[in-house]
DNA sequence: CGGCTGCTTGATCGCTCTCAAATGGGGTGG
DNA sequence: CCACCCCATTTGAGAGCGATCAAGCAGCCG
């Protein structure tokens, strides 16, 4: 096999999406894809135009986000590599239901509708695939909602981190860092809360040493402590110490 | 064909994961599935449960909820004729995420693991469906999550009364009654607030005659003006009147 | 070095939860 | 058919979480 073509397929490897199919295929796969980069903050596809292609990421972060008529935004999720996002052409939908911004300089490969469509015909595993995927997702959503509808804001917050570190999370010295650019403002809208709720909730967090944050940043010290929060149930004991 | 078989195709006519699928295959279909009947009350299945089966809801309605290991619970949605339920066979998952209840006598059919999987391979129509449904599935939880980090509990309420009416409003002489025992606990779980809170709401409402309630029976008097207090945006002007 | 953007912190308000108790409608069993 | 009891509902009082309003502060980038 070419070297040129080994290395397209390395691409699409950790793709579950993908998953199955062999190299003659994948490399097919990629040669459908529209390669794309994006420097950080830039916009990959804005909330309510017509859902052209679908996405996968192939490195860096992309902040996938929706904006209610009232104005108030919230951070849906966000995908790192090999994740996919704007799947809407998957499935049929018209326009994509959020905004997807890089977050960091990031790469990604995208298909269009019809190419999707093709390739879930000719390979009915890429559909079976998308269901599993999806399926995950609506798990992983439906978790999200029961925590925001019977949560207090500081467990809600603690858990976005632990999620956050499991995605993102990089070894330093002084803990796991978030390894993209996560303001007090972004947590906020990922967990249902406004900035300074959020800010007062990590400076107490600061105060006992659980965490190390700055600008656009956040290193978690006491893993383990952290997601005792998450984890604390009931509204019995809230027991800081 | 057979007055038999026809009456058997015609179960699963408005059923739209077999849509595209023509006479005999649904025959075939109908065939492989087990009909179930259940009184009001009963349980389906539970929460944690292995998923061995997928439904469809043929006549009556089932609510889907989850309980939280703090005890919380919320009502994840009602299913109504034609609706899935159950849907983790489809892609794949391990078990019931959530628990279904008659909430008034109802029949379903239902399908096991190795059939669904079958059936999905001999039809990708199945699967691609599947796949579409899956996808408007999670809009909708987007939309219903977004509305839970950003709104007022009223709003709230609102919103999900006009869902129901969608779903099962049923025209009556002082208004549109929503079609099935709904108690305000359940109006509550399914809103995120208490049955107090809901409680309270609905009284107001019932002073403005917008609606008019009893024992788990709520009628709306005035669709419009509840679409209105639905849609009300801002926290700017809560007009009331 | 200056201005912008993100962060912190205080003060206050009010929505909603919590706790408590009373009321009443409806279904069931005798 | 009636009486009773259970369960859904209502309503009050109070507390508190978290939003909102309002400044001031501090990194960082240009």
């Amino acid at each position: 096999m070419a070297p040129r073509q080994d290395e397209r397929i390395r691409l699409l490897e950790g793709v579950r999406l993908f998953q199955g199919l062999n190299a003659a295929e994948l490399s097919e796969v990629v040669g459908a894809a529209k390669r794309l980069e994006r420097k950080r903050n830039a916009t990959l596809f804005r909330q309510g135009q017509e859902a052209t292609r679908f996405f996968v990421v192939l490195d860096g972060r992309v902040r996938i986000s929706q904006i209610a008529p009232d104005g108030h935004q919230i951070i849906a999720r966000y995908a790192g590599s090999g994740e996919l996002f704007g799947c809407v052409p998957l499935f049929g939908g018209d326009a994509y239901p959020g905004t997807a911004t890089a977050v960091t300089h990031c790469t990604s490969l995208s298909w269009d509708r019809s190419t999707t469509a093709r390739l879930m015909e000719r390979y009915p595993r890429v559909a079976v695939n998308a269901l599993h995927l999806l399926g995950e997702e609506l798990a992983q959503l439906r978790g999200r909602y029961q925590e925001l509808a019977t949560q207090r804001v500081e467990q809600r917050v603690a858990r976005a981190l632990v999620r956050l570190v499991g995605q993102a999370g990089k070894r330093v010295e002084e803990g796991v860092l978030i390894d993209f650019p996560l303001s007090r403002q972004d947590l906020a809208e990922l967990t249902g809360t406004t900035l300074h709720t959020v800010s007062r909730i990590l400076s107490a967090w600061e105060d006992h040493e659980l965490i190390a944050s700055g600008r656009r940043r956040v290193v978690i010290r006491r893993p383990h402590d952290l997601v005792t929060i998450a984890e604390d149930l009931g509204p019995g004991g809230h027991t800081k110490t």
